[in-house]
RNA sequence: UGUCCGAUAGUGUAACUGGCAACACGUCUGACUCUGAAUCAGAAGACUCCAGGUUCGAACCCUGGUCGGACAACCA
């Protein structure tokens, strides 16, 4: 093995962009953009192809637009502007006051609707939408021309011109360009690339009502803002031919944007498509766009993920061309190895079960210190109160354990958390229920964390409340939305909602909490110790009264054996 | 029954472009541990879709097939 540096390997885009830079094309200069249509909120699956984009850009000392494909005033939305700003903004990637709009083009792009006119290369058909969709011909058949295909350069031009006037309904007339109606490619067989919609658009308010479709704005726009690496998804590339050929019929300079396709992101156990999400959201199934359990930025955001694990996943998933689905674990993963070394630690009890300490003194308390952070020790320390009756969790304790059950039961000691050592002695139940209510234990004072006698080993360690300085919090376990791992990609005819995960949310109203942390901010997180990471709620928490989104498990070898 | 694209451990991505199939996640062992977490050490897991061909040598090149995906909005 040689131990020079051993050649990073390249994704093919990046074989790409080195190849062209080897040749100086375009002058060697790199530009993307990440080109969103502002008519849903972005999810993961965008959050990919933000990092590659932006990525790219950084690697290879480039530039990255930001531009709204915004050619479709019907379906889009200023709410969906702003939220994907604070979305790519969150995830930490900056467009240097790049930010686009295709709107911003509508005159540029009108008139090279007008040089194709004139050049004998587009034409305004008035066949209706159902008729041109059925004398398009099939995929395996040849589509036919519209009788209206060889009008003259004049009339076209003339009618065009009425179109944008407003001389025309919607659906009358639109412009089509002139290409091949035997093409193998359906996108080829004289696409429609204006249409008349007397619609106001969000940017350009009335003045327009013929509006580019987007094959025939996305490459000019391109082109437009210097793009050299035009990044899209798989199905686009049957649109490649069309983006080559308006470039090849409207612009005659050396430099030329390429539009490069990859495989768009999947993932276990959820859904990927603006489409369903919107589905989710508009009937109620989920709370809206940011509901922790759907994978929108928002909703990650919102359920606890950092801008640093998603890229770090981005980073991990790869680029390529084959269709894939990510193991919902590898981001899981990228958010506890993230949260581990970030998140402080806190004792939060989430099903409480009260324990008396029957030889603790009943009007003692001390207070003891924790550490935040054992990855971290500049995190520091806090101090935490102890007493006679303190709260451990529910499932901590069995009156009849199997052998390793390495938790408190009848007879058996336990190490408390940074406090002591206790032995359970016995069990207060509910006579009408059998319900066990209250662990009677006693504790030696000897084995208090940090003391020259607290070395003594035990088998399990437990995290635990002062009963009487703890406080009450809301806590709300999230997990998986579907019940399949791939819930959108039956054959069997069953909808994606069939696999809806019925308990994909629990409230739970009655957790025990360490005192310091009715202070907690919405956004801040923490490892619950022995449980698994919470962040704050940023929308149902109020001043004192934190609300706790629970994000990620920890890992659970314990619960993995017992399956 | 058209065109385009794809196929490498369970999952995803590599393999210096023809030279010992590697990495990550996951799984399983073990060590350590005042978090059954983290960390550390190790293991199992691949006829590289199939069949031919070229070559001293093929995951990679050629031929043929199989399987999967995309495409017939006045959506993007």
């Amino acid at each position: 093995m040689n131990q020079a540096d051993p050649k990073p390997s390249l994704n093919f885009i990046e074989a790409i962009i080195e190849e062209d830079l080897r040749n100086n094309k375009n002058e060697s200069r790199i530009h993307t953009r990440f080109p969103p249509e502002p008519n849903g909120y972005l999810h993961i699956g965008h959050a990919k192809s933000i990092c590659l984009n932006f990525g790219l850009a950084e690697k290879y000392k480039g530039m990255c637009n930001l531009r709204f494909d915004d050619t479709n005033p019907t379906k889009e939305e200023e709410e969906y502007v702003e939220s994907i700003i604070e979305d790519i903004s969150w995830l930490g990637f900056d467009w240097e006051g790049r930010l686009f709009y295709a709107s911003d083009y509508f005159d540029q792009l009108y008139e090279w609707a007008e040089k194709l006119i004139s050049d004998g290369k587009a034409y305004v058909d008035e066949l209706t939408s159902a008729e041109i969709s059925e004398q398009r011909g099939t995929v395996t058949k040849a589509g036919e021309e519209s009788p209206f295909r060889d009008r003259a350069v004049e009339e076209n031009l003339e009618l065009f011109r009425a179109m944008r006037d407003g001389k025309f309904k919607e659906g009358e007339k639109v412009l089509r360009a002139k290409i091949d109606m035997s093409s193998p490619n359906m996108h080829m067989r004289d696409p429609v690339i204006y249409r008349v919609l007397h619609e106001s658009h969000q940017r350009t308010g009335d003045k327009w009502c013929v509006y580019p479709m987007y094959d025939f704005a996305h490459g000019q726009s391109d082109y437009f803002e210097g793009i050299t690496h035009s990044i899209c998804t798989l199905e686009f590339e049957i649109h490649r031919p069309l983006y080559d050929w308006f470039l090849d019929n409207l612009i005659d300079t050396k430099y030329r944007p390429r539009q490069i396709e990859f495989a768009r992101l999947n993932i276990s156990y959820t859904v990927m498509s603006k489409r369903k999400l919107l589905e989710l959201v508009e009937e109620g199934l989920v709370n809206g766009w940011d509901d922790p359990r759907l994978p929108t930025i928002s909703g990650l955001r919102r359920r606890g993920y950092t801008p640093e694990a998603i890229r770090n996943f981005a980073d991990r998933v790869g680029v390529a061309k084959r269709d894939n689905v990510i193991d919902v674990a590898l981001l899981e993963h990228s958010l506890r190895e993230d949260l581990n070394v970030k998140a402080p630690r806190v004792m939060a009890v989430l099903n409480p079960l009260k324990v008396v300490i029957t030889n603790y003194p009943e009007d003692k308390e001390e207070e003891l210190p924790a550490e935040n952070n054992p990855e971290d020790e500049s995190m520091g320390s806090r101090m935490i109160p102890f007493s006679r009756e303190i709260y451990i969790e529910k499932e901590d304790f069995m009156e009849d354990p199997p052998k390793k059950f390495f938790r408190l039961a009848p007879g058996k000691e336990v190490r408390l958390k940074n406090a002591y050592i206790i032995n359970c002695e016995s069990v207060v139940k509910n006579p009408d229920t059998g319900e066990i209510t209250e662990l009677h234990c006693t504790y030696d004072p000897e084995t208090k964390s940090g003391m020259p006698n607290s070395a003594k080993k035990v088998k399990g360690t437990l995290h635990w409340v002062s009963a009487q300085h703890a406080i009450d919090a809301e806590v709300r376990l999230y997990d998986r939305l579907f019940l399949d791992e791939d819930p959108a990609g039956k054959k069997d005819g069953s909808d994606f909602k069939d696999y809806l995960n019925p308990d994909s949310l629990k409230i739970l109203n009655n957790c025990k909490l360490e005192p310091d942390y009715a202070a907690a901010k919405a956004g801040d997180h923490f490892q619950f110790q022995r449980i698994g990471y919470f962040v704050v709620d940023t929308v149902d928490s109020v001043e004192g009264k934190p609300v706790f989104n629970r994000t990620v498990p920890l890992r659970d070898s314990w619960a993995r054996k017992n399956k």
